[in-house]
DNA sequence: GTATAACTGAGGTGCGCACCTCAGTGCAAG
DNA sequence: CTTGCACTGAGGTGCGCACCTCAGTTATAC
């Protein structure tokens, strides 16, 4: 049997073809019985949109935007090429993806940013930037104006209405915390906490996650509170110093931020802290040679490619006005180890 | 600017509309001069064509199978659950998938079975099939006929000229021996290994990396040689009791096999395998409530949906004369802890 | 009853490309 | 010079659907 096609269709469900096109796309001056006999006949005759014909016939260019941060190290690095990457290939398929670099940090700079951006420029918007409510308003606004906006990895407190991509980061914090508590075995010992800066939500949330997991099954370990490097190398380096000072039983290393790169080299320099196991998040080149060469022990990620397309999908089916598919667009929280890189 | 099209092209390159057609579409008759001509208009004005456009002037149906056991577990199951979920999502692009169970482990069957497979009906197959001389050489002619073949999570030792879509299992087994190795820290001790036959190559190979693992970091640890269930409770039940009764200082148990059950169940059960740390293979019903429940520390898996995507999307690359994207389609070994799943 | 709005069908156009035919043109071998 | 072959261009058709127009029909309100 051949593929049904809308002619078919129509034939099928006693109608006309105007009336075939207008049920399947929700145009208005349908009555409800030919709106029952379509979708019985659809159902009957097995019909299913040829998604390439339709495509062809819009002939609409969608246009989505990643808006992601300037600064940033090897983390960033990673995403930019993945978008990149993503971009080149969705080019066949009608979707030409751009990329906004801000300074997210500056709530105000973002939000005018935000503002300016146009409907007609713009199908969808993923945002990765911190939380503040200035940009939480900013990326209301944005929906109500129709833009589609999908909450990239970020920090932000969900907004209800809002996509989300990206982990649950209590959940990789806890995730941290098992490996540790395992890693290190039964002897008592304390854990040092280093984040760039506590002000991000997702190291809040990992914190929490990870403290969960310490205090309810390791309670013979100690999570220690939170170093902040604020990315300066030799800050980072003192205020391990000082802790190191301060503490003879530092068994293990926990660094929060998604580049771990400043943090890990001021531990592995560290002639106390050469036999610490050391849990770092998001693979980065720096990471991936750290875990190779053992100077960490694991890697809790997020894979940035699948987050890229998978945001992308998202946009691409609220463009469309369809629901996307929840269980394929969860992004997994990773453990790497040595062995599974 | 408007997305050029082939006119826009055969315009930039200076030739006919038909002459563009043959050089996109690698037909004959066509001089060195107008190709080259044709390439670098593209390059020029940034042609890219219209997938949708093509799929839909092609009006090509594909036509992909696979092939999988007829026998199996929670594993089996939740396999043809994701390709009837692909089957569904993939019809509205022309994509018709189906699904043989076959009795895989007899290669005389599989062999005549692949062998009845007609190229009118198939674009491309993927296998799941136990290693086999006999089966190879039914691939191979399968190949040769012009059907693209995936060797898909299966134990073949990899044919040089077919794809493969699954997880290299040393690294696997590599991985499940880091994880125990860590997990049971400095005293020595044994770890029971089961596995429902040591005959597939995929169990072999991870076995291989999981002793390469213990041997070399893990040194005061002892894995004990390969039990074999057949799949049956009763007899799993009676190997474990024997070796408990011959080793009295088991401290974890590595399943090597995808399906866990049986396995799992029979240690459970056991009164004096309580504390042992228990790594299965493949998330299923069970090994997920397995793992929520602490009768298992870790979970070494493969994403099924992910490894069923990715066939589909190599065997349509294929069906198109294109090379997939290698980087998008490498599976993962993921990690599962109770905090990640 | 009539006016109005809600519906329906027939038909057409175009999206960008693949694939086909056929009438050329140029070039080399014999 | 003829013959044959490789190459080229012009033009057409159709893929399945979205989107449009407009005439015609029914149902509803008044």
């Amino acid at each position: 049997m051949i593929r049904p096609t809308a002619k078919d269709l129509a034939e099928a469900a006693g109608v006309s073809l105007a009336t075939v096109d207008r049920v399947l796309n929700d145009r208005p001056n349908v009555s409800a019985r030919a709106s029952r006999r379509v979708h019985e006949a659809i159902e009957k005759i097995g019909f299913v949109r040829n998604l390439a014909a339709v495509a062809l016939a819009r002939n609409k260019i969608y246009r989505f935007r990643f808006v992601l941060p300037s600064k940033g190290d090897q983390y960033l690095q990673e995403l930019l090429q993945r978008v990149a990457e993503a971009s080149r290939t969705l080019k066949s398929d009608l979707t030409e993806i751009t990329v906004d670099q801000i300074a997210t940090d500056d709530p105000y700079q973002l939000s005018r940013h935000l503002a300016a951006i146009e409907t007609e420029d713009v199908d969808g918007v993923a945002v990765m930037a911190p939380e503040s409510p200035q940009v939480r308003d900013a990326l209301g606004r944005l929906m109500t104006r129709g833009i589609h906006l999908v909450q990239f990895l970020s920090g932000q407190e969900k907004l209800k209405t809002a996509d989300f991509v990206g982990v649950d980061n209590f959940a990789a914090g806890a995730t941290a915390g098992r490996i540790i508590g395992r890693f290190l075995g039964n002897e008592p010992g304390k854990i040092m906490i280093v984040a760039e800066t506590m002000v991000a939500r997702d190291s809040i949330e990992r914190r929490r996650g990870f403290d969960s997991i310490i205090n309810e099954q390791f309670p013979h370990l100690r999570a220690l509170p939170s170093l902040e490097t604020y990315g300066d190398q030799s800050r980072a380096a003192a205020i391990i110093q000082n802790v190191v000072e301060r503490h003879h039983d530092i068994r293990a290393a926990y660094v929060l931020s998604p580049e771990s790169r400043i943090p890990v080299s001021a531990i592995s320099q560290h002639a106390d802290l050469q036999k610490v196991t050391v849990v770092v998040h998001e693979r980065t080149p720096f990471s991936e040679e750290a875990l190779r060469t053992g100077r960490i022990d694991a890697i809790i990620a997020q894979d940035p490619g699948h987050a890229v397309r998978s945001a992308v999908r998202i946009m691409r089916a609220r463009a469309d006005l369809r629901d996307p598919i929840a269980a394929q667009e969860k992004i997994r929280i990773e453990v790497l180890l040595k062995e599974n890189l």
